[in-house]
DNA sequence: ATCGGATTGTAATCCACCTCACACTGGTGG
DNA sequence: CCACCAGTGTGAGGTGGATTACAATCCGAT
């Protein structure tokens, strides 16, 4: 609908904090590098800390007990994870992986907590960030419902290109690397129904596809067909850096 | 998972407040009633008010472009919705219609942000009805997931039995009236199917169902038919009045 | 360069579920 | 009390998509 949705990035919590809170943060914070495919936490993990991503991506996925794979959301550099952490008492009961190399900060949920009680911006910030995520959801909800895989495959793109879409001569291109595999966790599906059906768009010139790269050449047509507003034009990405992640 | 993820109501927004504060609330609201059917708001509509629902029971939903409804949640007497609008300059983009006849307060988003800035209680428990609810989606999202209907249909009731589950002799009966259809459209399936499912479920001895009416006599069997852990004992439903309410 | 695994392409088969069509039933309002 | 209609039950097709089974191809690592 709107692409505020994905802009959670503006939605920048740690530019409403003091130089003192940011200082405080930093001290009782942990920093960590993880390298691509490693697993960063893990289901029934005690959720005691809230992460933020300085660098790489990741994914936030969820194991079926048949041993399939949904992919919940990616999350982008510059973005918090594991939120829910903040509900003291909480357990994880997804688990977040290393895509790329990454790295994070691990900041104490007693600490975030203590920071939204004093600071009533960054309250509001924090809750913001939750609530898109949650209209982010809600949106792939009722994408999922009542759609044919077709549908749900052309949503997603055009969903992707929202939060990972960057303009390029020939159209918008996504700037994470998804197999066909990938996308399928994404939208409840298999891995060849997906080739099918981005074979499909390809020779109706929406889409262009390489291995683990897409580009939307035409995501007006897209999105028409699937009876949705056509995408405002994406910006390039803007490299993020938060305020403490200097050193 | 976790019975928590269902307590909205325990997460009491309210009494958080001052006196002074719930009677400045009070005096800035506006109470409405609303007959069964009636819509309460509608896409599309600028989103300026915080809704707490008195007494009733409304569903959140939303219309597909081809014209199908996909119910998003339920919210019962006590709890609140349309939270979102505390996020300045959105529109609804799903429209919420009472079920049994209703009466609301409407809590201006101003009003309810100012009182978030200047109470952090406030501000965390809103925080945390907001994310309880991002989990309950979640949770949906990966419930349909690579799901077969059947399996859908189970883990829905006992979600719903979680939420409105009532203590009875014969087993834990739902206290919301639902017809086949909104099943089906709870899980993105079709009231035949629905219906077909309910039928071998009864004859297997794990539910009655009488004209929209549901109780699970073996929610047991059903959470193990389906990978989860069984239910705790659900408990009777407690009578839930707001603390400004009374008038 | 070469090997091996990961990724993609394609096709045949099968089944769960949607669609359509119709009968039945109970409750609700006149 | 009766008529009407929302809700339910049931079955016969049709089909989208899962499953299964292989090739073909690309990329990265040794």
């Amino acid at each position: 609908m709107k692409d505020r949705m994905w802009c959670l990035k503006k939605c920048d919590l740690f530019s409403k904090m003091t130089a003192d809170q940011i200082q405080r943060i930093e001290a009782k914070s942990r920093y960590r590098s993880y390298s691509a495919g490693k697993p960063i936490y893990l289901p029934s993990e005690k959720a005691d800390s809230v992460f933020l991503l300085t660098s790489g991506l990741v994914k936030v996925c969820n194991l079926t007990p048949e041993g399939k794979e949904s992919i919940l959301a990616f999350v982008e550099q510059g973005e918090l994870f594991g939120e829910i952490a903040i509900f003291s008492g909480e357990t994880r009961d997804e688990y977040v992986e290393a895509v790329d190399s990454s790295t994070v900060v691990m900041i104490p949920a007693e600490e975030m907590d203590l920071l939204m009680n004093e600071n009533p911006d960054v309250a509001m910030a924090f809750t913001k960030i939750i609530g898109l995520r949650r209209q982010c959801i809600e949106r792939r909800l009722k994408n999922l419902l009542f759609k044919s895989n077709r549908e749900r495959l052309i949503h997603l793109l055009l969903d992707l290109a929202l939060q990972f879409g960057w303009a390029a001569e020939d159209g918008t291109r996504l700037r994470v690397r998804l197999s066909h595999q990938d996308l399928a966790n994404l939208i409840g599906s298999t891995r060849e129904s997906v080739t099918v059906i981005l074979g499909q768009l390809k020779s109706e010139g929406t889409i262009k596809n390489g291995r683990r790269k897409i580009v939307l050449t035409n995501p007006d047509r897209l999105a028409r067909s699937v009876h949705r507003q056509p995408p405002r034009s994406t910006s390039q990405a803007p490299r993020f850096v938060p305020a403490f992640a200097t050193g």
